[in-house]
DNA sequence: GCGCTATTGACAACGGTTGTCAATAGCGAT
DNA sequence: ATCGCTATTGACAACCGTTGTCAATAGCGC
C-alpha cells in the first residue's frame, strides 16, 4: 500500500515553486504559476513547473481543481503537509481571482457514498467545487 | 433574458447524433460519439459532432461532465427536453463504461449555497459528480 | 424549382499537457 | 574538496481535445 518515497533532491526551481505556491492566496494554473515565477525573475522552465505540480498533486501537497473549461488549477492545501495526506475536503473558488476557501461537508461526503452504494457502485470518489464571485471586485 | 430561438434545420447528421445519444445509456465523449456514428455507418464529421454537442449543451438538452482528466462527456438528460431547461441535478458515473444515474440532493444544493453565502460569495454555481464502478464488469 | 442561408466537413490552428533526451546539478561516498 | 551516480532540468516536439475557417452542400420557405 505504501510507496517507497523516491529520493528527492532540493533544487532552486523546486524551492521557487514552493514559495510562489505558499504566497498565493488562491488557485493558480500552471501558466499563472509560470508567469509568477518570471515576475520574480526566477527562471524556471514550464515543463518543470508542470512536473512539480504533478508530483505535488500526487503527494497530496496541492489540491487540484479542474475548471469547467478543462484547465487545471492548483493550490497548496492545508497546514503545509506534515507528511500526512491531507484530509478530504472541497473548495469554494472565486471565478474572477482564484481566491478560495477550503470547505468541509461531512454530510455531503456521507450522502455521496450512500447514494453511490445504493446504486451498487463501488470504489467511489467524487468531485465537488463551488464557484462564485468573492466580494472584492468592482 | 430569453434568447430568440435561432432558426434550426433538421439534417441527417443531427438526427443521427440524436439517435446515438438517445440509445446511449451513459456519458459519451465527442470521440466516442463519433466512433459510434462510424460504427453505424453514418458519415458525420467530427467537427459537426462537436458543434451539435455544444449547441445541445447550451440548450440544456444534454448534460456535460468534465472528467478529472479534463475531457468532456455528454449525455442526453431528463425526459427528452420538452423545451424547459432541465432541473438542476448531478450524476453518478461509472468510470469504466460511462453508465450513469441522475441524482438529486436538495440538501446538498442548499448546503452549497449556504456555505458560499456565508463566505460572502455571490453568483454561485457548483459542480458535483460522483465516480465509481458499477457492478457490471468482470 | 429558386434562392437564401444554415449546416457541413476537411483542414488548420490553438491551448493545455506530457514525452524526449542531452545537459546540468544535488548529494552521498571517497 | 572531489568524484560519480542519478535525479532534475529545459528546450522542443508531440499529443489530444477542442475550436476557427471557409468553400461546398443541402434544408426550407416561397
Amino acid at each position: 500500500m505504501s510507496e517507497v518515497a523516491a529520493r528527492r533532491r532540493s533544487t532552486r526551481q523546486g524551492a521557487a515553486i514552493d514559495e510562489v505556491l505558499a504566497s498565493a492566496d488562491g488557485f493558480l494554473t500552471a501558466q499563472a504559476l509560470y508567469d509568477a515565477l518570471r515576475a520574480r525573475r526566477e527562471s524556471v522552465g514550464l515543463t518543470t513547473v508542470y512536473r512539480h505540480l504533478r508530483r505535488l498533486a500526487e503527494d497530496g501537497a496541492v489540491d487540484v481543481v479542474v475548471r469547467p473549461d478543462g484547465e487545471a488549477a492548483f493550490r497548496r492545501c492545508g497546514p503545509a503537509a506534515s507528511g500526512e495526506p491531507e484530509q478530504h475536503h472541497h473548495h469554494l473558488v472565486c471565478r474572477t481571482c482564484g481566491y478560495s476557501v477550503e470547505i468541509e461537508g461531512p454530510e455531503v461526503e456521507s450522502w455521496a457514498h450512500r447514494v453511490a452504494a445504493d446504486a451498487g457502485f463501488t470504489n467511489v470518489s467524487h468531485t465537488l467545487e463551488i464557484f462564485g464571485e468573492c466580494g472584492r471586485h468592482a
